[in-house]
Formats: structure tokens, C-alpha cells, sequence
DNA sequence: TTTTTATACTGAACATAGTTCAATACACGA
DNA sequence: TCGTGTATTGAACTATGTTCAGTATAAAAA
């Protein structure tokens, strides 16, 4: 015999990823414990370990996949024809909107990142930051466009792409989580923010 | 009788925050315990809460002790009658420099901001965000200069100063996270940054 | 139909957090 | 020596992630 499926009620790894990804919606990652998200959808805190390792593998996994639509969004960008130095602005763009709509994710994977901290071991969450790794490769594919037709005052394509990301993972960190902090207007930074950078790479 | 001080022991605060900030240098946030605090300085964990209201409280006082020495620095070249626009630059390296010195101070500061998650009440960590909004005064003040002396291409100090902290935030923040991230040689991809916003926003 | 068996599931238990508080120890004035 | 006020204790409370011996169940076997 192989296979001993369908019970009564059967908690499929879907269902663990549906219930967590709903309440990350409205809290943060130390707010959505073990024991309710086996609470919401009906079963034992130990069953949920039956198809995760840990808790970060849960929404390690979360994250993969949301992830995969701000790559598909950046592809889809990264494939126009635009003028490439332009297609990089709405690379940005898009970036600090999806940021901005998913903000717990967004946090996980490039904030938090387990074990962030000085002296702790690279960690190398190989499954984690291939997600933020494809995105980044659609912006440095976008960035090298701009250099193939001598767009840049810079000649290293990785140098410029590195502080095109920082500089707008700055801007969407600081805007998800200080929201205390008094900020102009939210788009009108976006652009300026925007604006700098292009100003700042183009030849 | 007023004080009944001296004792064989005498637990004080700054006893406390010596420990923690030792700590600090080696362990992230949530590797440094109330219970290792108080193991390492021989005394009961409740007798921490003597002196300061919660975890929070310590790590906070560490923070602002630790972001009065940025701000000196930074009012220290805001003070100088250099070229305003090579004060911004100096300043911009100061501060990553300083992130980069202190990793643990900085991400408590700027990227944990306790609650940090959607949909939580502002915080208003008024003491904890004070260090950050101070500093952030400086370097308004040196975009202010710029301005003053018609060196920015943009009308808004506002908008300048904002985008330059994000942006310089971004880079600080992810070399401290991101350990694992192929970034080019440190140094550079810092020089390269303060290059890119120089040029961003000058005239 | 009954028995066996592999597996899905349980939930109490473990380790570790931050935090609280009744009980205790102690220094010092009387 | 005693009494008093305070500094200190450390067990206990809540809550976390995680484990694992035990239980229930559905399918295969008899």
C-alpha cells in the first residue's frame, strides 16, 4: 500500500498557507503564532509540523511566492521596449508599490531575515533570498540594458544596481515601518526618490 | 532616613546597560536576556526590573546613549564651512560609517521599531525615536545650506533630506542584514552611493 | 466482516522568553 | 538590640516554538 489518504478532515499544507497568509494581513510575524494559526483552521499546534519544519519555513514559503509576483511584475517591465533608462523608473516604481502592499512579507524576506544581527552566521537561507535574488536580477538585466546603450555615467552594471536597490529598500522600509516619522506627502516622495536615482545614473 | 544606599551589592543602572551593551556587540536583540543580564552581573532577573520598566526600556537607553554620538559627529560637519554639497557627502559617509560600527544599536533603532508591522498604533516611541529625529535634523540643516546657496535642483529641503536618509538607510540597513547578499567590495559600493545621490540632487 | 497496519493527528510536556510579586535579607537609625 | 524601610530574590505566570509518545482512522489483508 502507498497511499492511506482522505480522512475526515485532512490539513493539507494549503490550508496551513491560506490561514497564515490571511492573518499576516493584519499582523506581524511575532502576532501570527503556531497555535493560531492550528487554532483557526481546527487542528493540533503538532500538526502544523507535520508539513513545516519551523515556523520561518511557513512563511519562508509565504514569502517565496509573493515574491514570485513582484519578479513576474518586474519581468514583465524588464521586457519592454521602451527606453530602458524610463523602464527603470517603473522597475522602481513598482517595487516600492508592491513594498507597500504586502508589508510583512516584504519585511521577512529583506528585513528581518532571521538571525539578522552582527556575528551570526551567513545563514544562507538559500530558499528565502532566491526570491529577492530573481527580483534583483530583473533590475540588474534592466540596468545593463541602460549601459549597452551608454545611458549611465557609471560603467559597473552591479555597482549601480546595488544602490538602485538599497536606496529603494530604504524608502519602502523606512515607509512601512516608521510611520511615525513625519514624511512628505507618500507619492510625492516616491517620485523625488524616483527622480534622484535616474538623475544620479544617467549619463 | 532618605537612602539606605551600600550595600554588599549594590545593583545600579548603569551597571545594567554596561552588561547589556557588552552584550550588545556580540549578541542580537533577542539573543540578549533579561536573565542573561542579570546572570552576568550575579543578580535576580527581577531585580532589573528595579531600574527600568521593561526590555525595551534598557535597549532604548542604549540607543539614544549610542545615536548622541552620531548626532555630535554629525553636528560636528555640519558645523564645518566647507562646501555645503561636500558636508552632505561627508555626512552621508559618516552616518554609514556609524551604522555600520554599531549594527545592533542601528537595526533596533531604525528597522525593529518594536511593533513594526502593519496595522499597529503609531508607537510613538517618543524617547526612542528622538536619537533618530535628532540626527535627522543635522542633516537637514545641511540640505538647508545647499539650498540656501541655490547647489540643489529640487525646491523641497524636505523632500532632499528625506530621500537622502532613505537612501543612505537602505544601504546601511541591508549590509548589516544581508551579509549573504554578493554585494561589490564594501567601500565602493558606498562611494558609489554617496556618487549617484550627490549627483541626484545637486544643481 | 474482522484484523492488521501504516500513517495522520493529538495534546500534554519541554525549553525559553518577558514580567510580576509575596517573601526575604539587609543596612541603619533609634 | 530592635524596628523599619528598602533592595533583592526567585518561584510563578503567561506565552512562545517545538517535540513525541500515544491515539484514532482509513485502507489493505485475512
Amino acid at each position: 500500500m502507498k497511499r492511506t489518504r482522505k480522512r475526515a478532515s485532512d490539513f493539507s499544507r494549503d490550508e496551513i498557507l491560506d490561514t497564515a497568509r490571511s492573518l499576516f494581513v493584519t499582523h506581524n510575524y511575532d502576532a501570527v503564532t503556531i497555535r493560531k494559526i492550528a487554532a483557526e483552521i481546527g487542528c493540533a499546534p503538532g500538526t502544523i509540523y507535520l508539513h513545516f519544519a519551523d515556523k520561518a519555513e511557513i512563511f519562508g514559503t509565504l514569502c517565496e511566492e509573493t515574491f514570485s509576483k513582484l519578479s513576474q511584475r518586474l519581468a514583465a517591465i524588464a521586457d519592454d521596449d521602451d527606453d530602458p533608462l524610463e523602464c527603470l523608473r517603473r522597475a522602481g516604481r513598482a517595487y516600492i508599490a508592491f513594498g507597500l502592499e504586502h508589508p510583512t512579507h516584504y519585511l521577512i524576506t529583506f528585513v528581518m531575515a532571521k538571525n539578522s544581527g552582527p556575528m551570526e552566521p551567513p545563514a544562507e537561507d538559500d530558499q528565502l533570498l532566491e526570491a529577492g535574488t530573481r527580483c534583483f536580477g530583473h533590475l540588474r538585466r534592466m540596468v545593463q540594458r541602460c549601459a549597452d546603450e551608454h545611458a549611465l555615467r557609471i560603467a559597473s552594471v552591479d555597482e549601480v544596481s546595488q544602490v538602485l536597490w538599497t536606496s529603494l529598500h530604504g524608502l519602502v522600509s523606512l515607509l512601512i515601518t516608521h510611520c511615525g516619522f513625519p514624511f512628505v506627502e507618500q507619492s510625492r516622495l516616491i517620485e523625488r526618490q524616483l527622480d534622484v536615482l535616474m538623475q544620479g545614473i544617467r549619463a
